[in-house]
DNA sequence: TAGGCCATCTGGTCCT
DNA sequence: AGGACCAGATGGCCTA
């Protein structure tokens, strides 16, 4: 990018000695978080008070000496264009006052939409505040998670843990595939397709580019899969008879169908779950002997809601698990925890 | 050491 | 005019 002689260009002015990074990026000390944060909190606090003077003082010199250089440019020859101002002192240190602002407005931007990010997090599935799912990796498993309950809402069926998970590990990284596998105490490799099989055809969700490459986790090692490699906005978009049939399987399998995967352990380090729907417990009872996974279903969540007979009677409740215990993750709302509630019944003893 | 991830700065664009 | 938003650039940190 050229720059013309603006402002901007005053400020890599080496001869410059205020406390401006020279090289239009910050500094070291700038990329430590903690005084990033601080001067962050210095910025945005104090830059309403004596900041705000010095800018006005500031801004009050600029125009007495621009109202000289308008005396001074009145002998020289007129020039066309636009006029440019010359960058006085006054005129570069507002200019740096501007860009002070604008970082802070920007770090603050930023640092909400990592909190968001955050809470994000604490939703999807699998949640560790050890380790953290990379930004890219969150919005890939909240896409995903999005699809596998609104696939749930759409069948009202419930899915079997394999192909849940499954779902919920499309195009992301080994890695985070690990992680999810983890969290749910499930070997990634009982479910990962291209190490051992093809896909079953039932499982391939709706779309073209899916049915050709329905799972694409990156070899380890390389870098993290193509995007888009699974592209849900045909949930809403793609008529119903087209996919539903093919997807019937994918959630008419009974949990109690799920005694085939093995449960051989975390293969994560241990983490603080704090999931939906995954916890991390030693198993107590034969049911989460068998599935490690379970909820307790309350028959008046989702079925409920959609109008017609609950879709899963409460049976017997093998398993008891408070959902308070699962929905203790902080900084959740009542609201939140009734949806939550809510969908944590789609998972059942049936 | 290369690559991934991240925070920050920066300038451009759009909107109010 | 100023703020929000965005994308590119840059450098630091971490890990395999």
């Amino acid at each position: 990018m050229t720059k013309s002689y603006t402002e901007e260009t005053m400020l890599s002015d080496p001869q410059d000695s205020t406390t401006w990074p020279e090289d239009g990026h910050g500094s070291q000390d700038e990329n430590d978080p903690e005084k990033n944060s601080k001067a962050h909190e210095e910025l945005a606090g104090d830059m309403d008070d004596e900041d705000e003077e010095e800018f006005n003082r500031l801004d009050e010199d600029d125009d007495d000496e621009e109202e000289e250089e308008d005396e001074g440019d009145a002998q020289k020859p007129k020039r066309r264009g636009p006029k440019k101002k010359k960058m006085t002192k006054a005129r570069v240190q507002r200019f740096k006052m501007r860009r002070m602002k604008a970082n802070a407005r920007e770090r603050n931007r930023m640092h909400g939409l990592n909190d968001a990010l955050e809470s994000l997090r604490k939703i999807v599935p699998c949640y560790s505040k050890t380790q953290k799912l990379s930004k890219i990796e969150t919005l890939r498993l909240a896409k995903n998670y999005i699809w596998a309950l609104s696939e749930i809402l759409r069948s009202g069926k419930s899915p079997d843990l394999m192909s849940f998970v499954q779902a919920l590990c499309k195009g992301l990284s080994q890695p985070t595939t690990n992680l999810v596998a983890g969290c749910l105490q499930l070997n990634p490799r009982t479910f990962l397709p291209e190490q051992s099989q093809e896909l079953p055809g039932h499982m391939q969700p709706p779309g073209a580019s899916f049915a050709a490459h329905p799972y694409s986790y990156q070899t380890p090692g390389l870098p993290s899969p193509p995007y888009g490699t699974m592209d849900s906005s045909h949930i809403f978009h793609v008529k119903p008879h087209s996919y539903g049939s093919s997807l019937e399987p994918f959630f008419e399998t009974a949990l109690t169908d799920c005694t085939s995967p093995s449960f051989d352990g975390p293969l994560s380090p241990p983490l603080s779950v704090n999931g939906n729907f995954s916890f991390k417990h030693e198993p107590s009872s034969e049911f989460e002997k068998n599935y490690a996974f379970s909820m307790h279903y309350q028959a008046a969540g989702l079925a409920g809601a959609q109008g017609h007979a609950p879709l899963y009677p409460s049976s017997a409740q093998r398993c008891e698990i408070p959902m308070d215990n699962l929905m203790s993750y902080d900084g959740h709302t009542h609201h939140e925890r009734v949806m939550n509630a809510q969908l944590n019944a789609i998972f059942h003893d049936s």
